[in-house]
DNA sequence: TATGTAAACGGTAATCATTATCATTTCATT
DNA sequence: AATGAAATGATAATGATTACCGTTTACATA
């Protein structure tokens, strides 16, 4: 059975086929192991999860395939500072709102907050639109985020 | 003779004593070499710097040294996403003023920007208010960058 | 449906920034 | 000058990511 994803399995299809690469079952599992998850995995935690469902992959394809999906778009990866990368499903390939991350520097909790989104966004935009200008570069992504102390981890202090 | 950043020498001084530290001839000279970068160094790139003016220094002492002005605040420490983390010295100490970044996903090179930085620090202001009584997070600081493709590296293609 | 070829693969070794360890030195206070 | 804690530098260890390479696979074309 097909899952779908935000704009669908099939978009997410085409657009690895549109750029040149083939689908294959190893990068159908990751996608379908991203579009499950709840929160931001790193590759191992990627890894460990495709291994279920494809016991064949190697963690070399699961860095390889992250690094066609960020660079295509589908998937976002970011650093929250502890030393390993974190992929997301994109926000037009997964169905999630655009949004932002707050990260907790104790045990490392990331909120995916989406209030003030809209006076972020359009903020980013014009402030985009005339860095784009003055210095003459071609802007394709943004990344904020907050960082702070949880209650939890304020209170176990 | 001292060089002055920002608030001044001494004001880094009583910082660092603050905080319990002591202040050293290898932390003066890493000092003193932040205060003189016009660009973000990495670590080896401070280690080389300071090796010339203090020839004793380890790098061990380097990575301690940054690790310590971080946290209490006297350096940014950030991710360009090329696998080395950078340092710069804050704002507090610099004299520079309150700046974000607009990073070349080509060569790498990164503008300190200041333009809309009032409007974006005065909605990262009211974000943080906002997240911070809806998450309950003590928020510390927060991260703005741009990424795109300059200009010659657009031609360069 | 069979086939040729470039793309993708998995396993392993290598890379490289950062950290841990530890014995020695230095600093600040008495 | 003596003391104890903090800081040091050399070295080894760590751990995420990447390079390499011989094999397998997807898929456009026939």
């Amino acid at each position: 059975m097909k899952q779908e994803y935000g704009k669908g399995y099939q978009w997410c299809h085409r657009k690895i086929k549109g750029h040149g690469y083939r689908m294959t079952l190893g990068r159908e599992a990751i996608l379908d192991v991203l579009s499950q998850a709840d929160e931001h995995l790193s590759a191992e935690d990627i890894y460990m999860r495709v291994h279920k469902i494809y016991p064949n992959i190697g963690l070399t394809s699961i860095y390889r395939t992250l690094d066609i999906l960020d660079t295509i778009g589908l998937v976002n990866k970011f650093d929250f500072g502890h030393g390993r990368a974190r992929y997301e499903l994109a926000e037009s390939s997964s169905g999630k709102n655009h949004h932002h991350h707050l990260v907790c520097t104790g045990c490392g909790h990331i909120v995916d907050y989406t209030d003030f989104i809209d006076e972020e966004v359009a903020l980013l935009k014009k402030t985009e639109e005339g860095l784009s200008r003055k210095y003459k570069f071609t802007i394709t992504n943004h990344l904020i985020q907050f960082y702070g102390v949880c209650e939890s981890c304020s209170e176990r202090k």
